[in-house]
This record gives structure tokens, C-alpha cells and sequence, in this order.
DNA sequence: AAATGATTGTTGACTTGTCCACGAGTCTAC
DNA sequence: GTAGACTCGTGGACAAGTCAACAATCATTT
């Protein structure tokens, strides 16, 4: 693990975090950390049958309680109407949710966990609780504060386009 | 804007990022934080012809000079061996890159950016530069600083599953 | 020198993610 | 009450990503 050096070595200095140098290029890293990351959910899964990623993390926001309408679960789940539709589909064929018509809006339904799925969501949820303590295992308290706090503000720079105009604009 | 907080409410007190809350669940976060950059980069790249994220991240790769070896660059650009061989094709048919065969070891081959791909590579840099410097604005230089010492971190745990067996045992 | 194991790139097959059109339904303005 | 704008879900089409088999090549072991 010599090869592997445990934090940016001292070639990038403080304040050199300006995308000249591969590590240092944001959307990068946080792209190979989320295939990284992805692989690793999916191996953690098989060992659960044959459920997929798209499939948990519906299943993940349901057991969590966060909503039951439809849309309020796809957009928690970060998901594409279109995907959502589908994998919405192959959970309700293997028995896993099951769903209701919304009386107060015809256009969409409420989403529930059957039995089954609950239990499916009880057993794998432990493996993941670890993966996710595993992570954050090597990080101070402190780190991992700062990094929820980071995460919840990159995801609201990522939302918008305005850094293009007043690129454009101060030419 | 109100309804969004700027930094996870006090519902969250510091060492409550156990995953018991899905803005605290970190795969989760970082995943969907990947696909909003990556939302957010198709964007960026729309406005300068019909190149494409995994083109980007490999012209990226090739501007920076970090290596020129085909199994290097690749992972480098972190891209699965498939999806490499068949994106580079798309870039060599652009005329954006040119390849040439590596006598040290006949298996690989050198790439190079062609002029015309070292100008399109100069052309969209800057946007992707004011994307970046857009990401970072809203933190302080100790807050980015632990961020990719964070990143660093995660990216070696997120590589192996020895925690399931750790989990295992502990039962 | 030959056998064996490992690496590298290509290709096929499949999964997962993105984009869009459309229809049904809701909301708002008039 | 109606028209127009918008939302929500489905399905089609395509792009992007993953997985694995195979062949050629290199490295290691015998």
C-alpha cells in the first residue's frame, strides 16, 4: 500500500485545488467515487439474491418512511420517470411493493413495502449499515461533518448553469 | 431558495450522520451528486458540438499529459476496458485522437490528441474551469481541502468488502 | 525452452441511465 | 365554465455503463 499514498502528497499545496491536477478535478473524482461506490452496493447485494440498484434504493426510501406518493418517492430516490416506471414495475412483479390510486390526485398513487419487502429491506439493510460505517471509519467526526455539509452544498451548485453566462460575460 | 437549507438542520446533531436519515446515507448522496455533475457537464459539452461525457473524460485525460499508454490513460479516465475500446474508436473516427503502436509491449498502443482534438480540448477547458471554480465557491479553503482528502479516503474503502466479513463474524 | 499465469484490448450481450413524446389529470387565469 | 399551462406516469428510443469470453502478448515458473 506504499504505492497508495493516504492523502494528497505535498506536490499539491493548500489552495492548489483548482482542477490543474487529475485528483483535483471535482466532478471527476466525485464520478469515479460513485462507480466506485456503485460496485461495491452491487456486491453487497448479490449476496442478497438478485435484486438490483435501482430497485434498492426504491426500496431503501420506502423503508426509510420518507413519503409514499409516487413522485415524492421518485424524486427522493433520485430517479428518472421513466426508469422509475419501470423498476417500479419489476418491484411489483416480484412482490416487493405493492400500490394504491391517490385520492386527491388522480394522476399519481402511493407506493408501499408488502410484507416481503420489508423483510428483504430488514435483512440487507445491516450489510449496507456496515459498508456505510466502513466508510466513514477512517474519518474524524469533524471530517465527516465538513463532508455532509460540502455534499449539500456541490448539490445545489451542480443544479444550475449561471458560472457559463458570467464566464461569457466577463470576455 | 427558503426551502432549501444551506447546511443540514439541527434534526441532524453532529454525530447523527449514521445513515438513519437519507441525506445522511453517503453512497446515496454521493450518487446523486454524481448524476446532477453529470447532468450539469453534458450541459457544458452540448455547447461546444456533439461530444460526449466518456469522450470528455478521456480527452481530459490525454490534455493533461498524465500518461499516453492506452491502459494508463484508461484508467485514468477510470472507464471499464469495453466501453474504453469503443469509446476511443468514436474519438480516433473524430480525428480527435491518433494511436500509434508501442514496441516496449505490442498489447498497447500510445494515444495522442491531434491538433484538432488538442483545440476542442482548449476550447472547453475554460467552461469546465468556471464549472469547477463555481462547484468550490461556496467553501472555505479548509472545506475544500478536506473534501479531497475525504474523497482520497473513500475511494480506498470503497474498493473492498471486508467489512461484510467483519460483519459476518461479529454475529 | 516450454508451460502456466496474468495482462491488455476487442467484441458481444446485457443492464442501467437519459431524453422525449404523449395522454390523463390538475391548477390557474380569465 | 373554459382555455392554457403545467404536472405526472408510461413507453419508445437511444446512450452509457457493466460483465464476460476470447485472442494475442508478456511475465513468471519449472
Amino acid at each position: 500500500m506504499g504505492k497508495q499514498p493516504q492523502v494528497l502528497d505535498c506536490a499539491l499545496k493548500e489552495g492548489a485545488y483548482d482542477g490543474s491536477d487529475l485528483r483535483t478535478l471535482l466532478a471527476f473524482q466525485i464520478y469515479q467515487l460513485s462507480s466506485k461506490l456503485a460496485a461495491q452496493g452491487r456486491a453487497v447485494l448479490a449476496r442478497h439474491g438478485s435484486i438490483n440498484l435501482p430497485q434498492w434504493r426504491i426500496i431503501r426510501v420506502l423503508g426509510m418512511g420518507v413519503d409514499n406518493a409516487s413522485n415524492e418517492v421518485r424524486i427522493a430516490a433520485g430517479i428518472d420517470k421513466g426508469q422509475f416506471s419501470r423498476t417500479l414495475e419489476t418491484l411489483i412483479d416480484a412482490g416487493l411493493v405493492r400500490t394504491e390510486p391517490l385520492a386527491s390526485d388522480r394522476r399519481t398513487f402511493a407506493i408501499h413495502l408488502t410484507a416481503e419487502g420489508r423483510a428483504l429491506h430488514d435483512e440487507i439493510a445491516p450489510d449496507l449499515q456496515a459498508r456505510h460505517n466502513h466508510l466513514l471509519k477512517g474519518l474524524s467526526p469533524a471530517q465527516v461533518r465538513t463532508l455532509f455539509i460540502v455534499l449539500e452544498k456541490l448539490s445545489e451548485s451542480a443544479a444550475d448553469l449561471e458560472f457559463l453566462d458570467a464566464a461569457r460575460s466577463n470576455r
